[in-house]
DNA sequence: TTGAAAGCGCTACCAA
DNA sequence: TTGGTAGCGCTTTCAA
């Protein structure tokens, strides 16, 4: 390994007089700049981050917590994070978390053992191990948060609860993502707003997590426990597609007979036959602004944009009915 | 931030003998040990990784190289490497590569300046910058490479073929992953090698990659290059997902006038309508088998099993025409 | 069995 | 403008 020292006594310098050109802090000559550059040049030298880490008591490494990274929402915010710290020279400690607070808390130990410059968390629930780590929090937080960055769940819902009315819903299931997950509440209010405005009948089919795992069972289970509904809000992409095959499997029409509104607009929804009507939220820029977002907090001590809100938009393909324009 | 100095002043022993009780290393007395024990307790106190990591040359931290987070496959290896990892007590720092060799060798000296003990890898090539830390490939490999945990992508390969013929191809088309990806060279190796004993003609096309925003495009760039086929070995279950999504649009039929298979068994796939039939590897297992494989080789020196291959299934679904019994 | 002290590679203070 | 040096928190000699 080659240190700051082979670099000082190749260039004829001191330690310090390294540091300082590497830094670009404090007065260095040009003709010392020089000798140095060279001598970094001619040994290849990249400074160690760990004897830097534990002079600054802070690295240039951020904390990534997510809940389930087998979800495709959450790679796409993942990338729009890593994108962001790498161009500002951070990497991303990883953290899946699958809803065990206890691997969270343990995380967020090791962020903290590894002196990391903050963390950036799409994972519910407000961690105690956090000390005072500048956090952000993506998608999934809660009123007590300072920094977050999220879209727009309320309108997201009203959205697709809209979408479900205007294809004609005379009976509706919304599958309600686990009740812990804010971005479930808040969609599942934005549901509520809309149909009880318009007076369609409702039920609500919790479901206790959004893992890609139980998304067949909970289909079988909605049609097994539930009835004579004709349009379903699933809680996410995943969850509509599983509706949609086990309705395909007991010989019902999508969308004549049973119309599936989806949510994130995951990659492969736009392939399905039908191609799945879902709510798109940006999650490439909720990852992205959420990472600007820390580094600003991380770098100034003042932010003015706190709490960060990303629209929502309908993306109308073909498992909703259309609307009748004669009515 | 307290420190082993706290410690040691509350528990009224040294640091050397705080250090020996923490790592169970040296003599220790009992009633030191227990000194130790409930001073740490009471001071909530964690080991700083960083400076530990400074001594040791070596921190507890894997450097994780992916192709593409975005692609399903990606997320389920980085699962079962961080299962694995964690285990061992290792922490994943994350690296998105997206097919750019320069990011590639930037990661890996930011890996090499975090004191990584080792790195493991899903993308394609030898790095440059890897100097000496231990290092595992997974999927995309190659000959030179000592440790590799892959799948039998020939097996793979050779399976889709023959699953193709069954449903009575008279025409396939090969959708070729990338080129220089391994995984793709030898499951078009295993392709042709059945294709060629069955006498089944055949065209090839080239993809460049397998990410999933060109799905869409590529699927249509089949269907207006190429005619007459009605079989498609797609390069992955995306890219078959893409091509039937095409298909339908263009009316074709799907198996009847159209048979696809995909690859990976990714977790939507299931859920299409009609479900693909597809090439299931265990990537969840690529990934943890691949990170024991690291562990061991950072731990140990000597290591039996150094190229791990792991088994293909087909996966029947209903993407390709029935077997016909009468022939 | 214990503790003092050196030192991992770096930065920053302070004196020159 | 420069260099010597202390020290970040830890581990590991080595002497007691």
């Amino acid at each position: 390994m080659t240190t700051i020292r082979d670099v000082a006594k190749l260039a004829g310098v001191s330690v310090a007089t390294v540091s300082r050109a590497l830094n670009n802090s404090g007065y260095v000559s040009i003709s010392a700049r020089e000798k140095v550059e060279k001598a970094v040049k001619e040994l290849n030298f990249y400074p160690n981050e760990v004897a830097r880490s534990l002079f600054q008591k802070k690295s240039k490494l951020i904390g990534l917590l997510l809940p389930d990274i087998t979800n495709p929402f959450f790679p796409a915010i993942a990338k729009g994070v890593e994108d962001c710290v790498n161009e500002r020279g951070y990497s991303l400690l990883l953290g899946n978390v699958e809803g065990d607070s206890e691997k969270q808390e343990k995380y967020l130990r090791i962020f903290e053992q590894n002196n990391i410059a903050g963390v950036i968390s799409a994972v519910q629930g407000n961690p105690i191990n956090l000390k005072n780590m500048p956090f952000v929090s993506l998608d999934r937080i809660n009123e007590e948060q300072k920094y977050v960055v999220h879209s727009d769940d309320f309108l997201g819902g009203q959205l697709a609860a809209q979408a479900i009315i205007d294809g004609r819903a005379k009976k509706v299931v919304i599958m309600a993502g686990p009740e812990n997950v804010s971005a479930s509440k808040v969609r599942l209010k934005g549901n509520k707003d809309i149909l009880d405005r318009y007076a369609v009948p409702y039920e609500i089919f919790q479901t206790e997590s959004f893992h890609l795992d139980l998304a067949e069972e909970t289909a079988k289970a909605v049609f097994n426990q539930l009835s004579e509904f004709d349009s379903v809000i699933a809680s996410n992409d995943i969850y509509g597609l599983a509706l949609i095959t086990e309705a395909h499997k007991r010989g019902i029409k999508v969308p004549e007979e049973l119309q599936v509104i989806g949510y994130d607009d995951m990659p492969f929804s736009k392939m399905m036959t039908p191609p799945l009507t879902t709510i798109s939220q940006p999650a490439y820029e909720i990852g992205y602004k959420g990472a600007k977002l820390l580094c600003n907090v991380m770098e100034r001590d003042s932010v003015t944009e706190k709490r960060i809100q990303l629209p929502v938009t309908l993306i109308k393909r073909e498992t909703l009915r259309e609307k009748d324009e004669h009515e």
